[in-house]
DNA sequence: TATGAATGAGTGTTCATTCAT
DNA sequence: TATGAATGAACACTCATTCAT
């Protein structure tokens, strides 16, 4: 079987995008800058992709879909909304020390005019499952009884904004602040 | 007297850019497309500032600053932590509703590569004048003692990702919702 | 009885532009910038000159009628042509000493395509009377009777360069030098 | 083998920027100007150059370099001054002859503020090796033993002005006249 | 398939010129 | 008369994209 792309230049091609497009923003990185640190030439970049704007859905799509599956994949059944939490939260510290460019980079283009259908679809896709388990949890009464919205905007919003505070200063985040931080999420959605 | 700029140009260069700033960051956004905004001449942006990075950077300090103002000016003295988190979190939809623009904007260029030393240390001011505030609450024993950028962390997280999910979804928030969010933050850090 | 322009602000325009034109050439020096140098605002050399092109035709005129009168104006009658060569040389050396940026200012403009025809016929007429003055000797006798072109070219030719490279490279020319290129130029055209 | 720029492009735009420089200067000239009379793109000229600064100095050290080797090449051994001189100044008739624009260039940009260290010190290297060669036949008292500065503004000047004015002014300059020039000079500079 | 030279539209910025004051 | 803020065309230079090799 002929495998495609078998030296993985496209693979090389997005890992490079990923980096800059999360430094740099969209319009601030160019396609040879990819190509480059790529270790292709440019017109490889096209070969792959149709365009630039392709390439950072592409990317998009792939992290968001990422994120939610490691997140959702391995929910454990049966077990309280306080254990809920406290695996999903872990999960997402997992995520962001491991893939913490990936993390930045879908926070950065979020809802930006050059992401298409799909990649918009998938966004609210994965919050739409993020929003049905939250609901799921509610009905148990466990959690506050308020738009879900709220709810998910809380628990990202502590999560987001410590990990880019944490990236963007350069300091680090230590399990002791992690967990205050779970704490505080939980005081907060918790009935 | 001679006024300066008696027709306001620098304020429409200003307020132009600070949109289309925000809608589409800094490399996204063209010195021509700002001077159309704001109906005068390319030249004309350059007779105010130096170039589109000085622009950039007084905007950003001038909302980094309006904002603390904003916040920190008629802080309640005597008043109970509930209290002056209700206060805050208020103004903070006050100001949210008022300058949408101007608080998005912040957001997006928090640590940008093209933000110089002088805006750097007025967001690190504002940054500074808030930790002092908590640590101050913490030592009346209301709070919690953790970190107090967790804290910071949390009240901040809450309120910027709902009101990023609402202008780019373009969804409105209700007042229920948003008082449902302030108890939420206040059950989070309460001691 | 009004004067014109009582202030002098003309001929601070035209001592400011020639500075200038002479060190940065007619591309390079900015209209803007011969304002400033002359104290007078952007819109004033536009009442005096109709344009930069005039301004350095003005100039280009002034500079080439200048120094003509200034070699022509008072040649002695009945000398012999040893003691021309040594009164207009000397003449050249007070000129070039006096008006330093006017002799490199004439240099580099000449035959420039933004001079206009009244420009070029100023030019040539000086020629043609230096000509004139040159043939009047060779039917002395008393220099050599090739075409007078090439005479020309070699007082001219050696003057310059000496002042040229003088004034590039900072050096000064000694009385010394001077007299002994006057007699190099003088062992080249006599008969 | 793979050669480098086989279609011969960087050659292109050296030869239609020398033109360009040399009729209208540096800040005369534009880059798309430039471009458009190679035929190539105006981003192809940045593929070849950094600058057009760059493009300016390269093409100086290029004329300044091949003048320089065309007339001290081949300088015939063991011959009288006077025969050393007709040696150079045909030598010098045929470069103008065949590179006129080049010669005319090198004139014009001489000890221009955008030349770099690199260019300076190719300009003074030739000029010393000039020195050098006058001071050898100085030593064989055969030409004046004044300052060789002098001497060298005498042959150089000559000679530029004729040339620049044959040039500027459209006329031929024949045979005749360059052998009456070549004449004063020996006669301006021998002992 | 992979390349990178080539392109030219588009960028940030400058400046000759105008004109309201 | 004198000013300098305002203009926008034109500049030096970049970069998304193409295509011959």
């Amino acid at each position: 079987m002929r495998e495609i792309d078998p030296a993985g230049k496209r693979r090389a091609i997005l890992d490079a995008a990923l980096e800059l497009f999360e430094q740099r923003g969209f319009y601030g990185t160019t396609v040879p800058a990819i190509a480059a640190r790529a270790k292709v030439g440019a017109g490889t970049v096209y070969r792959n992709f149709e365009s630039k704007a392709e390439l950072v859905n592409v990317l998009y799509r792939e992290a968001k879909l990422r994120l939610a599956q490691h997140l959702l994949a391995e929910v454990p059944k049966g077990v309280s909304t306080r254990e809920l939490l406290r695996h999903l939260w872990w999960r997402m510290v997992a995520y962001a020390r491991e893939e913490e460019a990936s993390l930045a980079f879908t926070e950065i283009h979020h809802h930006a005019e050059y992401l298409d259908e799909q990649s918009r679809a998938v966004s609210q896709g994965a919050h739409a499952r993020f929003i049905e388990l939250l609901e799921r949890e509610q009905a148990r009464g466990t959690i506050k009884g308020i738009n879900p919205e709220v709810i998910l905007a809380t628990v990202e919003g502590v999560f987001f904004v410590m990990f880019r505070r944490a990236r963007s200063c350069g300091i680090g985040l230590s399990d002791e602040d992690l967990r205050a931080a779970e704490q505080c999420v939980w005081e907060a959605i918790r009935a």
